[in-house]
DNA sequence: CTGAAAGCGCTTACAG
DNA sequence: CTGAAAGCGCTTACAG
């Protein structure tokens, strides 16, 4: 606060008025910079609140005009960093409009999901961008969304749910990888990681079983393992796989933090990942690049689905009739060491 | 919503009121909770809201009672997973409390910074935790924080802000992972990162020299080596530090990043970490833990930070007479290969 | 370009 | 335990 200003607990429009001799219409006015105001008068009044320490009470202007800019962001998993720079997309498109978001962690709890949906628009948020948590279903949605509020689902997409959504290609993702593999030489290929439950594994596994079938490649389902997308799960599932008696040489893992327990696992027996077995990822998260042999993956780009799904909800709000759209975002390939290309090639040259 | 219910836009507690047959002020006493209501009347008062769809609007009811149930979080960098972890431990303490958080993130932008924290204040948050921007000043941050937010400095101490503050133990964590080295036989220590007008790096260093003076070694200035405290940053540092005629056998990196830069320039000019170099990083990362060799490294708790920032920030908004606190954090050595301990005892041994 | 008045959805004393 | 009235800080037509 400048020196010589009264620190006044509250001022409002009507200290500013007053001080600045005008009245309070006038100060709303230079405030939603609606009307036309004298622009001598208008420097005054702005002066004035600086003096002040005049703070904008948006709460009381909301009440009367509706329309709120704030948008609420719940993630699933804060601790997976591909959340970390989903979000950092959507607060960045955000922060540019004039929004501010509020941000919650689920932790995969459908119930404090539940709960911050339900906080979020008691605060009045305009619009909300959920990455649902793993159990939720559209029924439960239907009842912790409302109409004053948007929703946008984001990542996992959510069969049955009435909203727009903004996830990564993990279908042809998949079957890109795989291809890859299958480009390699690869022909016993198991599919690991995830639950046949979750959404996001029925695409990318779908993405798998195309690219397989599709180069005459016939499917072993002794080698489609499941287990939770954790390092530890992929450890364990691993370990089975590697214990089978005809085993895999190549991996395609659900995602990248399932692949690196993977690779733990293959080294844990002595393997050399990305000469004696093939391991690879989903997502691209920064982890991939520096764990050692680096972990060839798909990319997803979050931070460009993050700014893509903060767009369209801006949209929406702004543009309540417009219809709800979804937008599939890019996947691509990063040839790293975990997948043996590189050696392949020498081999090939020799 | 469920079926049957009208789907109104705007439900109001006159609605309801008007609904259960009650007045408005026996709507609002369930609401608050505050008054005694008959049970009866109470549960036939719920049950209408949930039948309506209603909405409790916050707006409103702070414009009547300040105090809010909202709260700020400001980050200077969400990709840094250290501060996701933060973030994380932050959020889980304000929603057990029934708090929802505003969340922004600067990019270490202090024209960023300022702007979200009027934003937040002009949406009402009671309180704004604040993990400050690189070149953070006292007299700005007084021109950004106001009396009705409570502010509470995190991670980067605010020399001459008076606000609480939560710090991990820089000075002691550094001195910490210095013994190490030291009872490890290294002379030679370099001290590489960071930039010497951060005070996250003079407390670092701070403990640095301490732990080095108190064992009576002599401290180089020519190896004590500044850089952005980035990837590249540590690379380009270590770098130089191994062109140096008399080079280090050791190096304490100003913080994970900046340590894993260095182990890839070491690995770059064909030097084994852990054994022809010892390089050591500070915070803890998850990425500290994945790179090859596995490095050693000060862990602070990111998450038992937030929390406790998390807090002491709603005590002191509940109790706005309570003085500023300061809470230093543990600062724990996490010892894996990169420092050579495991080789050193083998060597011992044999 | 400026002023007086009503109202947004709620809470808070104050009567009953 | 319940009702009528005032007011929180702002915006919005409506006059001037």
């Amino acid at each position: 606060m400048p020196q010589g200003a009264q620190p006044r607990d509250k001022v409002t429009i009507i200290e500013i008025a007053d001080a600045a001799g005008v009245s309070k219409s006038t100060v709303s006015l230079v405030l939603t910079g609606r009307g036309s105001v004298k622009p001598e008068t208008r420097e005054r009044i702005l002066q004035v609140m600086d003096e002040l320490g005049y703070v904008y009470n948006r709460g009381a202007a909301n009440l009367r005009n509706t329309q709120s800019k704030i948008v609420g962001l719940v993630l699933n998993d804060l601790s997976n960093p591909f959340f970390a720079e989903f979000a950092i997309g959507v607060e960045t498109v955000l922060q540019m409009a004039g929004y501010v978001a509020f941000m919650a962690n689920t932790s995969e709890s459908v119930v404090r999901q539940s709960q911050v949906m339900r906080m979020m628009r008691e605060h009045g948020a305009g619009g909300i961008i959920l990455c649902p948590a793993l159990d939720t279903t559209a029924e439960e949605l239907a009842l912790a969304s409302g109409p004053e509020t948007a929703l946008l689902v984001a990542i996992r997409r959510l069969p049955g749910v009435a909203a727009s959504s903004v996830v990564p290609d993990n279908v042809a993702g998949s079957a890109r990888i795989t291809r890859h593999l299958l480009n390699l030489g690869h022909r016993r290929i198991a599919y690991l990681g995830g639950m046949s439950s979750m959404v996001v594994r029925q695409d990318r596994h779908q993405g798998f079983s195309e690219a397989m079938t599709k180069a005459g490649v016939a499917i072993d389902p002794g080698l489609n393992l499941e287990c939770m997308p954790t390092r530890d799960g992929g450890f364990s599932a691993m370990s089975s796989a590697l214990a089978l008696p005809n085993r895999p040489t190549a991996v395609v893992c659900y995602n990248d933090v399932v692949a690196i327990g993977a690779m733990l696992a293959a080294a844990r027996r002595g393997l050399v990942v990305g000469r004696d077995i093939a391991i690879v990822g989903f997502d691209d998260t920064s982890e991939a690049r520096h764990v050692s042999p680096a972990l060839t993956t798909i990319a997803v780009d979050a931070v460009g689905l993050g700014e893509r799904a903060a767009a369209m909800l801006l949209e929406r709000i702004t543009n309540r009739a417009a219809p709800e759209t979804s937008h599939v975002g890019p996947a691509e390939l990063m040839i790293r060491e975990s997948c043996g290309a590189y050696q392949h090639a020498l081999t090939a040259a020799g």
